[in-house]
RNA sequence: GCGGGUGUAGCUCAAUGGUAGAGUUCCAGCCUUCCAAGCUGGCUAUGCGGGUUCAAUCCCCGCCACCCGCUCCA
């Protein structure tokens, strides 16, 4: 092709980001700061459209979601209850020998022999050394030391600065001495477990490949010792080499509430804004005239000190998620008031059946998405959580990723948090693999369980028609229904480590409070990342098409086909030329005419075709040009209409100026 | 965090222990009647900090960032 090598796609999207203004690097002057990214004039546009159009959809055209915006510094409690504290936070210790990385807590405790080492010499290097007097030595050879002058001038030069009386001069010499001497011996001790009776040598072996590591070329490793070792849990299961000591890891973004940096003040940076829906669900239900099932959404900001951020924006230190905790009534409740809990499978099968017999008549043309049963009162948390996959989906397919390019991963039992029942994730297939979008979790009543023991505040709703239901229900069909209740409530509890008869006692009482009509609603969340999103969007938009140039020769065009939608420019306007006042004139008068409807462009430098491609890279879908024949040149007919160009077919059509309004906010709606 | 690689203009790529060059983009002007045309002019770079040297973008050390692999990812 045109190119001589090709250059890897995530590249040549990255170098488009930055060209073009959709991201750049953060601190970018400063030389950068490892995961903190920029959104520039186009990447803020596209981002904008993106959350208002899942918060449009997520809210504003929904009666049972509301919405929240919460402070991204809480109280410390909350990440105590969520758990975050505790996760995110792990000691881990690496292993000198093997340099995996291992949770200290993980870390099994063996018994054996332990050889260690204070460190090793080079034995061909030292022994030149010794002999110049560097490392101790008495005899200098002449010989040696016309190679080793300049250690040795280094070496005197050090002794001399560790004489004097002055501090600072001392702390130099103690270093020059130390780098002379580190040529000649490694001084970082080191340890191995074998098990009882294993010949020492092959712990010397391994010694030796550490010290190699360690750049000392012919290690002897020092003073050996041995000494029986019992349930230690200071070394490598897989490799029997010493263990550093643990380091605290620790992903929350430290800060402190107040000017004192004392302990009492520290708090953190939300590393999920979920939390804060939680420790507002009883408000938030108070003021909004809702009842369960019912939701609330937030788009924010959170902050996690990843290890190690990576593939461009996809793991960032500072990212931005759309997350809506969906609140429903646990299943014993729907089963207590509707009789049964609705089949998730059926419900989907029934509205999949039509589809398939659309299929075989071609001509219907019907969506391969059209299912979308509605939400009924006998539905239970599986019912639900499958509808808002599928919801979830069709968005993604409303902002240009089609289904087909997004993978459903069930996770697998022994994948799943402890709290959660169920969680899909939505996967891109990123150039750099595929990834994921958003999870959608089927939490359980975890989360408000926590927050009811951690703040002592009653986290149940009350729910009338339970109530009544209840009342009305055969003592027999009761008993099951509490036991079930209990059952759950007692196994979180436990779970949570809650003391045996407390656990009994609580949970019992959480089934006499179901009898009364109150419970502590489950909870569906769709939890996306929105620039992850941002990044999916802008690949799968990347295309490189073949345009032909002034000569008809094909060229090769890059064009990023967003969504109308989703296009931080919507339209682009062009006077044909612009040494012509009068076409100028005209061109920004429809430039007005458009900029209260929509976001416009205007761009009067260079060629036309020129003008032209610049849109296509920046994704904006149509573009206006202003001829002559807008003026009326070519008769009154022509007069004030322009040529419409669409950015993926290229395709030009003539539309009346008094027109633009309405059928551009349609194309773009 | 570990190992490897990379770092020159907005982008792609040169060159050199002694004045950093091209193409393209961008900006301005002229010209131009619908897909990166032409002409003229212009802006813009050795990631940061040390060291060696008379002199460092080049050699050495440290840091930072990016890429790849491992690791990590509630």
């Amino acid at each position: 092709m045109a190119e001589p090598k090709e250059t890897p796609l995530m590249e040549k999207i990255v170098s488009l980001c930055k060209r073009r203004g959709f991201i750049f690097q953060s601190s970018e002057i400063y030389g950068g700061i490892n995961g903190f990214w920029d959104y520039g004039p186009l990447g803020a546009e596209l981002k904008r459209n993106v959350k208002e159009l899942w918060w449009r959809s997520m809210t504003q055209q929904r009666e049972d979601v509301v919405g929240l915006e919460a402070s991204i510094v809480m109280h410390p409690k909350i990440w105590e209850a969520s758990g975050h504290t505790s996760t995110f936070s792990d000691p881990m210790v690496d292993c000198l020998g093997c340099r995996k990385r291992f949770r200290a807590d993980q870390i099994e405790a063996r018994s054996g022999t332990a050889y260690s080492y204070v460190g090793a010499f080079d034995e061909k290097l030292w022994s030149q050394a010794a002999i110049a007097g560097i490392t101790g030595g008495t005899e200098p050879s002449a010989d040696f030391l016309s190679q080793l002058t300049d250690d040795v001038t280094r070496h005197n030069f050090a002794k001399q600065l560790l004489s004097s009386s002055e501090p600072e001069i001392r702390a130099i010499g103690k270093d020059l001495e130390q780098q002379t001497i580190s040529k000649y011996q490694c001084d970082i001790p080191f340890a191995v477990l074998l098990p009882s009776g294993k010949a020492a040598d092959s712990a010397r072996k391994i010694a030796k490949q550490y010290y190699r590591q360690r750049s000392v070329a012919n290690p002897v490793p020092r003073d050996e010792r041995s000494e029986e070792v019992k349930n230690s849990t200071h070394y490598c299961n897989e490799c029997g080499s010493l263990l550093t000591p643990p380091k605290q890891f620790n992903l929350m973004f430290k800060t402190y509430v107040g000017p004192v940096e004392d302990p009492e003040s520290v708090a953190y940076l939300r590393p999920e804004t979920a939390q804060a829906i939680f420790a507002q669900f009883k408000t938030v239900l108070e003021v909004s005239r809702q009842k369960i099932p019912f939701g609330i959404a937030q788009i924010g900001k959170a902050f996690r000190n990843e290890i190690n951020p990576r593939n461009f924006t996809f793991r960032s230190r500072e990212f931005e998620q759309m997350e809506l905790e969906f609140f429903i009534r646990p299943d014993e409740v729907v089963e207590t008031i509707c009789g049964k809990v609705a089949n998730a499978a059926d419900i989907w099968k029934e509205n999949i059946e039509p589809r398939t017999s659309n299929a075989e008549h071609p001509t219907s043309g019907s969506q391969p998405s059209t299912l979308n049963p509605q939400p009924q009162p006998d539905w239970g948390w599986e019912a639900w959580h499958k509808y808002w996959i599928e919801q979830r989906i069709r968005w993604y397919e409303s902002i240009g990723l089609p289904r087909a390019s997004l993978e459903e991963y069930w996770q697998k039992k022994d994948e799943l948090a402890h709290y959660a029942r169920a969680t899909v994730d939505i996967l891109y297939k990123f150039p750099f693999g595929t990834q994921e979008l958003e999870g959608i979790a089927a939490r359980g009543d975890f989360d408000l369980s926590q927050h009811q023991r951690f703040s002592g505040k009653p986290m149940g709703v009350f729910d009338d028609e339970l109530k009544a239901a209840w009342a009305r229900l055969e003592e027999a069909k009761t008993k099951e229904l509490g036991q079930r209740y209990h059952d759950a409530r007692l196994k979180y509890l436990a779970q949570m480590g809650v003391a045996a008869e407390e656990s009994s006692k609580q949970a019992r009482e959480d089934a006499d409070c179901l009898a009364r009509g109150n419970y502590i609603p489950h909870v569906i969340e769709p939890s996306a990342g929105v620039d992850r999103l941002i990044l999916a969007l802008i690949c799968h938009a990347y295309c490189e098409d073949q345009a032909p140039d002034e000569k008809g020769h094909p060229e090769t065009r890059v064009v990023m086909r967003f969504h109308p939608r989703i296009a931080p420019i919507k339209v682009a306007v062009f006077p044909l030329l612009k040494n012509k006042p009068d076409l100028v004139n005209k061109a920004k008068e429809v430039r007005d005419l458009l900029r209260p409807h929509l976001t416009v462009f205007y761009d009067e430098a260079g060629a036309l075709g020129r003008r032209y491609r610049r849109q296509d890279e920046a994704g904006t879908p149509f573009g206006l040009t202003i001829d002559f024949e807008t003026l009326g040149e070519k008769g009154p007919e022509l007069k004030d209409t322009v040529t419409l160009r669409d950015r993926d077919s290229m395709k030009q059509e003539r539309v009346k100026i008094g027109d633009l309004v309405p059928l551009l906010l349609e194309k773009v709606r």
